[in-house]
DNA sequence: GTGATGAATACCACTTCAATACCACCAACA
DNA sequence: TGTTGGTGGTATTGAAGTGGTATTCATCAC
């Protein structure tokens, strides 16, 4: 048996669910490492036996890991590690919760990262001036591997350095160099797609799509984000619950 | 037990009603914070056992907290903290709020306001049969004396029976008939105005609007407006703040 | 007396959790 | 290249716990 297994202890006479149990502490066992990318998991059935439950108690766990994005199923073949992507679970960006939600896969492609020089709007909104340095993301998101939107960043070069080195999570990769954004304001507009934006998300020319501006403020109070996403709005809406 | 159950103490000698003393303290209880947003009440058996009442008694007592918006019950699941006001994390300014903010004269022209009979997708929302009528009311949005939205109404016969008399805020109205919107789901779309919208609307045909569809719940939970606006977005846009 | 209210009981309907059994797919190997 | 053993996928079931409700009775105000 292998170590992390014999780790992993369940108590029935506890309120929550085995099955959810059994989720966070592999959650636990996947962010500590016990497995590479890539590498599988023990199968369902061997989950369940070595912990005296059904293999669907052991399956449900894995239902919430694969909708967290932590791990891949094949059908016939095995359960696997994702390349990492959102392996904390603390924060989830509204796009891929709700995605998630939804029970669809999101993924996303970058079309550029690379550092250059604010334009007047960005320079004004970050508070950085002109002849200083900004990197820029330019990157799909997708749904299943359908375009739904189409993500462009703007940070100051003390906030992010090297463009190229985000992998995957821009939110993730500010926390782990210990510069997180805490707050953030969103402007919701809408506009007719040019020949680029409909060539990127895949939708004829002058289509509405949804412009959402998101300005996202540091601890201290500064700005250390822009980031503009234009949304399909045949796959995505955006909700918003309120009270009055 | 929890340690909230422990503190509640009922009073059978005392004047009022055991289930409003109960009630009482359970929303004291919510309000110093004693359960997070979306967590589980104690059931009800629980909640009466623990208290030495009948189950009827505690749940007449959630039914008040259900009246106030702080609980939400699901049949067959339990029943859980609402999304708190003051707490909410997630705002959307309202349309005249943010005019008056950016120092705009806001006002709106009526287009029409009658009775009709739902289409599929209202009777669906808003939970009434197709052949039951609709009020409907139809108006322009003005920032300036300039059009910035269309807005278009819908309400179930039995929250506005006369559309008629609905003079200026709608919402104020519903209050005044003892019907208030407490809550509401908005989804954000973007949409290409067709020729009438168009029009109306003062803009280009095919021009992008942002499309904000907006259901809000009565106090007994049931669905009692479905309102679609179109915005254009020269003029402004809305707004979001959250904090993560 | 009579109706309204508070409170209890008993039963119904729905959801969730967990289990079993069986189906569909993949890959390695004879 | 077809067989075979192991993999994930899913339909169905049942028990337990949840809120929903009809009925009944005691109490109190009028």
């Amino acid at each position: 048996m292998q170590p992390t297994l014999s780790r992993l202890k369940l108590d029935a006479a506890q309120s929550t669910p085995l099955y959810r149990q059994l989720a966070q502490q592999l959650v636990e066992a996947i962010e500590a490492g016990d497995w590479e990318t890539g590498e599988a998991l023990p199968s369902e059935r061997v989950l369940a036996e070595s912990l005296n439950v059904s293999r669907i108690t052991a399956r449900k766990a894995l239902d919430r890991l694969v909708a967290l994005g932590l791990i891949q199923r094949t059908h016939g073949s095995g359960t696997f590690i994702a390349p990492r992507l959102n392996q904390s679970l603390t924060r989830l960006t509204s796009f891929t919760e709700l995605l998630v939600q939804r029970g669809h896969r999101p993924s996303s492609r970058w079309l550029s990262r690379q550092l250059g020089t604010p334009t007047v709007e960005e320079s004004l909104r970050l508070g950085v001036s002109a002849d200083h340095q900004v990197s820029r993301l330019k990157r799909l998101r997708l749904a299943d591997d359908v375009v739904v939107a189409v993500e462009e960043s703007c940070l100051p070069h003390r906030v992010l350095p090297d463009p190229e080195v985000v992998t995957h999570s821009l939110y993730r990769h500010l926390e782990s160099l210990g510069t997180p954004i805490v707050r953030a304001l969103q402007h919701v507009s809408a506009v007719n797609a040019d020949a680029e934006l409909a060539r990127l998300a895949q939708v004829p020319e002058s289509q509405a799509l949804l412009m959402m501006t998101r300005l996202g403020y540091l601890a201290d109070g500064r700005p250390g984000e822009l980031t503009v996403t234009y949304c399909r709005t045949d796959y995505y809406d955006f909700m918003v619950e309120l009270t009055q």
